[in-house]
DNA sequence: AATAATCCCGAGTGTTTTGGTCTGAATTAT
DNA sequence: ATAATTCAGACCAAAACACTCGGGATTATT
């Protein structure tokens, strides 16, 4: 029940990319270092969510990216979606082309995934990258931490 | 955000002896056979919930598999756990050793995993192998394939 | 015009996980 | 004794994962 690094990433990214929302583009390096992210890798990330059309892209000096949405407009929904995929526990109940289940038990089992899958998507699809940000602010000054 | 083989083949088992509880031990091969599941995969898959105190073996000939507890006492969530680990998107929200988020954000894409996690664990611990089994009575008799 | 900062694309790579198979031994009902 | 089982473990191929890197294209700045 993991999700992979691509996912995880993913979100740091766009999260990072919304806090930033309405400046000028942020190079990905930036990002990188803010969220903590392998550079390199975090360029293929990145060039899937732009090919999803979440993000727009900036060439050239100065340039960087850019949510394609307002961060409100945005649900973390998409953005596991555009990294992972359909979401779908098993592959019997994928949001899209649930896989037939060969034969067998009229999978009880596959009720429970169904019931799972529901319950992740609610999940992710009532969370915005703008709410990510407005709780971000209401965030204790965390402890170790010093503010400037 | 897939399970793996062993989380979804491991909860099959268990519903098919939930299915034959109270009667004698089950052989694997049986299970296999009606679960459509290899069944030397399977004998892998049972040692880690025999192990796991979920089900008892009887060796032997005539022996086989018995759920360790009533239908009623086992919950999904229980057969997850034994094949999968402690549940979690990721692993800073596990729910047993949430492994320390490096420095940077305070995470607040870690809160939003750790919602997930929790939606995840309510659906699992609140089916049991009966309620599984209780469904599967009321279901009709399905014939080839329907749906759609 | 030159430079430097960027994005862009795709190839390459080592490690781990997945999803099995198989052999052979131990146990036990018949 | 035989056959049916569980049990332990080795073995394996293929895929996925998590990167890294090289080189090109684009563009602001000087």
């Amino acid at each position: 029940m993991k999700l992979s690094t691509k996912g995880h990433y993913g979100l740091k990214a766009m999260f990072d990319l919304a806090q930033h929302y309405g400046t000028e583009p942020i190079p990905l390096k930036n990002v990188a270092e803010r969220q903590n992210l392998p550079e390199y890798y975090l360029e293929q990330i990145i060039a899937v969510l732009r090919k999803a059309g979440l993000v727009r892209s900036v060439r050239g000096a100065q340039g960087g990216y850019i949510l394609a949405k307002t961060p409100g407009e945005i649900r973390v929904g998409d953005v596991i979606r555009a990294m992972e995929g359909p979401i779908a526990p098993v592959e019997c109940v994928s949001e899209l082309d649930p896989a037939e289940c060969d034969n067998a038990d009229f999978c009880i089992t596959r009720t429970v995934w169904a019931r799972v899958r529901d319950s992740i998507v609610d999940v992710l699809d009532s969370i915005s990258l703008g709410d990510m940000c407005r709780e971000a602010k209401n965030l204790p000054p965390v402890p170790g931490k010093v503010e400037k």
